[in-house]
DNA sequence: CTGTTAGCGCCTTCAT
DNA sequence: ATGAAGGCGCTAACAG
């Protein structure tokens, strides 16, 4: 390998010129510049960007964590990188994408500190071990939802009116007929789940509805969405027909309870509403008649996200932050209201 | 920050035995290595990843390089990632993905090596500068589709059978009774183009058509795919009308061909039949009936791609090896015979 | 404007 | 099984 002290040599000057023709970090006259230059490039030198990071401490690299199903991305995790790349490419960041699992992690010989400047952390749950990790030493860092209750005020994020939205999901149904509401949320351990339940359950009260508590179910990580919203369906509607409408924690779910549908004998809308939060792009065949949904912007989320990032890295203060992203409601084929001669 | 040092201190240790206790690349006696690992913990410490890439050479990230229509990821992009990060994970690597411009690249102070192992670079063009430069670093390399002539004996790479795959898509139109096909291919600067055509072009000679070239039309990267495809048919369409079949790059084309076959009163398949170059996951109302295409597999190159790289990256010396993952024709509701009553 | 001298935090010989 | 010393390639602080 052809270090700095290489060109150095060969172009007659100290390696601090070298390192400072690269840098631009102070002046060099055009001429030991263009002979450096030319030398380097005969060489084919290229500074290494761990002994310059290692220097630095700096490594221009923000870290991307997310825990998917299997680890496999989503639509909205594609929107979301979407996002942050476009963001990081604007600000000449790199984007490190973290799937590891913490199983793996806790070998020891990976116990080692990320090579990045700062982390996004996606999906945070209850106790999360990433952020109390992050946190502890001292790595700035965006969650994007609402952070455990202990960090809450602590660390800055990006949301969505997660609560604001599922109230309206619930004012949405109800007042299309909707009584009983069968709702399919997110892991009971994702902070996401109590926001959405805190929301939906004030606007059943407000309207002074003794919901029963029976009717919000949070899945499982052990089961993948589409079965969660498909045999969670089948056996809700079995046990209780008069369920006409389901809100769904995302669009695989809501295939799912499609699928349950389907298979049960029951048309959508006509005798099923759905309602996804989603960010509303995935299409398939399977997904006629098309999803009325919470829409979520996962490009938006991803850019603010990480400007949020990016803008705590550069400060000199820990700044906090807090931006709300709001979800709307779109309304396209799968909502009805219900029939009155039922 | 804490170092090594700090806690070898703290242990009444050297800074060597620490080092060891956390690489185990030595024996270290369970009473010490207790100590130390305890230490460790109430220190908060964790080896610095910038430092220990320096010392060992190994960063344990491999890059994916990418240039998309401004640095979006499409739907095969997503499928790609999903089959190398699931690789990564598997191998403990991770992955740094790599959309700094060329433009930006060039800017003196970030003509840095990168912080990877290896990488894969997607959508080669005929005069690829990313492949250049790899190369001559001696840096780990599989390209994903052909790559440049002058690199082809000299690289890995895993590729699809574009030429035959596109051959296969004339014969099926022929078979069909299309004469006169419109061919939507890549850039003309990305080699799997000229895939394309040759067994496009073998194809139509073989059954002794005299195919006139000017139907065989290259996207500018100036346009988007979907400006493209719906500019292009429409202008094609109005010159000539006997056209009866479209074949296009990619899935975003298509919907542009469907935009324009709206839009002149075209009915698919009945008028107009169209297969696309595509892995098949992208759907949206706007796309009906569903598009017949050629079905890359994303995750699976993705995968076999991540594989080949590691392999290269451990091993002593260097190998060479080129996969090929056979795309399949996938007929779905965009195709049709031609009328004779035409 | 340029050179010199110390590190950055870890790993790796070579000792013991 | 453990220490001590030198080096990975670069930057930074101090000189001039």
């Amino acid at each position: 390998m052809i270090t700095m002290y290489d060109v150095a040599k060969a172009a007659g000057v100290s390696k601090s010129t070298v390192s400072n023709v690269f840098s631009q970090k102070r002046p060099i006259s055009k001429e030991v510049r263009e002979r450096v230059l030319d030398i380097a490039k005969q060489l084919n030198y290229k500074p290494n960007y761990m002994a310059r990071s290692l220097a630095i401490k700096e490594t221009g690299i923000i870290g991307l964590s997310l825990i998917g199903e299997k680890i496999k991305f989503s639509q909205f995790h594609l929107s979301f990188m979407n996002g942050v790349l476009n963001e990081c490419y604007k600000q000449g960041y790199r984007l490190l994408v973290n799937t590891l699992s913490e199983e793996y992690k806790h070998q020891v010989s990976n116990v080692a500190s990320d090579p990045v400047d700062g982390e996004i952390i996606l999906a945070p749950s209850k106790n999360d071990s990433r952020i109390r990790e992050k946190e502890a030493n001292n790595i700035p860092l965006v969650v994007i939802g609402k952070p455990p209750e202990e960090f809450e005020d602590k660390l800055s994020y990006v949301d969505n009116n997660n609560s604001q939205a599922a109230a309206q999901v619930a004012e949405y149904l109800l007042e299309m007929g909707h009584e009983n509401i069968l709702f399919l949320n997110a892991p009971k351990i994702r902070t996401v789940s109590g926001e959405r339940e805190k929301g939906y359950m004030e606007a059943l009260e407000k309207i002074g509805m003794k919901h029963n508590q029976q009717t919000i179910l949070y899945r499982s990580e052990k089961l993948t969405s589409i079965d969660f919203g498909f045999k969670t369906t089948v056996k809700m509607l079995t046990d209780n027909p008069r369920i006409t409408a389901v809100v769904t924690d995302n669009d695989k779910v809501a295939l799912g309870v499609y699928r349950a549908a389907k298979g049960m004998g029951l048309s959508i809308p006509n005798d099923l509403s759905v309602v996804a939060f989603s960010d509303g792009s995935m299409f398939s065949p399977e997904l006629t008649p098309p999803l009325t949904c919470m829409r979520l912007n996962g490009e938006v989320l991803g850019s603010e996200s990480t400007k949020l990032l990016l803008e705590q890295i550069k400060a000199e203060h820990k700044i906090m932050k807090r931006i709300i992203v709001p979800i709307e409601l779109e309304e396209r084929g799968s909502t009805a209201r219900v029939e009155n001669n039922t």
